[in-house]
DNA sequence: CAACCATGACCTAATTATAGGTCATTAGAG
DNA sequence: CTCTAATGACCTATAATTAGGTCATGGTTG
């Protein structure tokens, strides 16, 4: 049986993902990590580590997250202080911003 | 009967899924999209787009980079060609890096 | 060169996410 | 204030990922 190819994903969405896995890798090899090593630290198996350093779109976040943490990537902040002070600033800002979007406005404004 | 804690994550990880949920709403909100504007343009459901959002870390890795791309969030680069190029050099770096770790290497290290 | 071991791929069972519907709530516009 | 619609939560069936095992391959060390 054939896989199917069950969703399809912008280059760019499918680049960033690869991405994440490939300095997941070599960060992982840098710091001279086994997958086991990774997987174990993780909670989770070995197979996971390796799709999600290969890449697979369907892993979950959660757990490429973690696997990133382990091997010492920082994906927003180089201090893991600063993701909350970022946390609270996006929150500050959703704040500002309406907390429903109106379609009429925007199906007026591609009316044309 | 009551929702179970299927793993635990760091609080990093937690945290840095929150953010990219966080930053996905707000990109939205301020480009007056609707949940189901963008769950449809991602090709997934308007509950989806809302458990990401909401930073919950079972979602897919494709889904939720797929809708960050939709709402015009770039994670790692401002620019999507600069990507390309990163992943090519993330490719060359793993290249001249061992291609399998030794533990027993790493074990002698962490022995003291 | 030879032995060891990390890796990558595959398989199955079990667990989980997802889609798509409905419904209550609440924010925004008139 | 009132009406409309976006949001958030919940539900069920389906489809997917995941864990955990095994196996072949290839890199690394001695």
């Amino acid at each position: 049986m054939a896989k199917l190819a069950y969703r399809s994903y912008s280059r760019y969405s499918r680049e960033a993902v690869a991405l994440l896995g490939l300095m997941i890798r070599n960060a992982r090899i840098e710091r001279d990590m086994t997958v086991a090593d990774v997987a174990e630290r993780a909670g989770t198996s070995r197979g996971l580590v390796h799709r999600i350093e290969k890449g697979e779109m369907g892993s979950s976040i959660g757990a490429a997250f973690e696997v990133a943490a382990i091997v010492g990537l920082r994906l927003f902040e180089a201090e893991p202080a600063t993701l909350t002070r970022h946390l609270s600033m996006e929150r500050d800002k959703l704040a500002l911003l309406p907390q429903s979007v109106r379609t009429g406005t925007t199906k007026v404004k591609d009316d044309f």
